[in-house]
DNA sequence: CACTCTGAAATTTGATCATATTCTTGGGTG
DNA sequence: CACCCAAGAATATGATCAAATTTCAGAGTG
């Protein structure tokens, strides 16, 4: 409490609210920007036409795009040009082979975790992904989607997991959204419910195998997808 | 053939023959510097000391500390100041959970793939390994177990499996070698062995158990140590 | 005469550095 | 003990240099 002093005298004297640096910021539009956004598998990323789309400086951009390179999420264009990486199919079955591991762990853990306020929340965010599904609007859906698996990972209380799962959607995400810009939401289904009811009875065997289906389904359309 | 003028122009006026960027040279000292180098668990990592050590300028450092940063090598110590992360027990819960996951399938992969010559060449550098502990030697060890393992995953071509495979043993690896500073070389059992046995046959699956038991009796030594 | 292919200038893009600004921290003072 | 101040460290900007792609003109060919 004391030790806030400093910092209230910083904000009454200059009213800087943003203690979050550019760089910071930059990664985080940059990376909605491929999971959500216009940036799609093959597209060449240029540091200047993301200095002028975000309005940003050239060394936050440099340094966004380092670190969503290193995540996977961007790739070494030969050259030192980066770009959103294309997924071939043997890619989608490593993804595959990670998801299938890792998810349900983390769905485990969620479940052996998770209180009413927690489920409640889950359930609060699937609610509006069904009527994503049902009003075909694909870019809620795919930010929906997004947000009960990440919600679920933060309640596994598993760092490594955890960052490892978020790599791996900023791998797939791009082409996750190909598909459903393609096929439309309908054709969705998704092991959510099942997740749901053994969270809130702390199930976690079912819980696991839930997500597992859950990833496996959803990967498979991507792979159908990428495949022919 | 005959569009490389340029290039032959420029090589002859200036005689430059390093394309490698200056981000990528200091990623990779730094990198086996918190493999294998004098960077431990829980020592802050300063942009002007990794500067004066390496002679490098501060934009090629910041990039390769993102780059570390993101790969979960190095840690953002609240405002602003990164170290070498210390891990838990947790922590090497997790490691161990998904290297035993990832790694017998690497392995595995790279016993369909190898050919008589990568596997020479992999018993080479396990016989090198092994005298290497015989002598005591800490940092031969050190690195000559990494590059075993890492030329399995060159093997199996698979790269999102080897990229995360390597991400992990950026994060355990200063632990790894705080334990064998502590312990020495003895006590170092693997099964290296028997996974080159399994491999020159083409034993996938033979390959595969042995390469699970050899990560888990690695990392039970780090757990151990963590947790007394 | 149209077409293509070559080769080099021009533009675009990336890499690096020097510098200014902002923030954190540790020590000194009322 | 709280407050303030100075030193040190990180962030961010802009300029400068290097490299690669693109463009374009002209010669050679069918």
């Amino acid at each position: 409490m004391t030790k806030s002093k400093a910092e209230q005298k910083h904000q009454d004297s200059k009213s800087e609210p943003a203690p979050t640096p550019a760089h910071e910021t930059v990664y985080r539009q940059l990376r909605d920007l491929i999971l959500f956004g216009e940036l799609a598998p093959g597209q060449p990323v240029t540091i200047q036409g993301i200095t002028a789309k975000l309005d940003a400086g050239v060394t936050p951009v440099r340094e966004a795009i380092r670190r969503l390179t290193a995540e996977g999420a961007l790739e070494f264009q030969g050259n030192r040009r980066v770009c959103v990486p294309q997924l071939s199919v043997e890619n989608v079955n490593e993804l595959i082979f990670v998801r299938q591991a890792i998810e349900p762990q983390l769905a485990s853990r969620a479940a052996e975790r998770a209180n009413e306020q927690d489920v409640s929340r889950l359930i609060d965010i699937d609610s509006r992904l069904d009527q994503a599904i049902v009003n075909g609007d694909v870019p809620a859906y795919l930010e929906l989607n997004y947000r009960f698996h990440t919600a679920i990972y933060d309640l596994a209380d598993a760092p490594i997991l955890q960052a490892i799962a978020r790599g791996l959607w900023l791998r797939f995400g791009p082409s996750l959204r190909v598909v459903c810009g393609r096929l439309g939401t309908q054709n969705l289904p998704d092991q959510h419910k099942e997740a749901l009811n053994a969270m809130r009875v702390g199930d976690a065997a079912t819980a696991a195998k839930a997500m597992r289906d859950d990833v496996i389904q959803g990967m498979e359309q991507v792979r159908r997808s990428i495949a022919g």
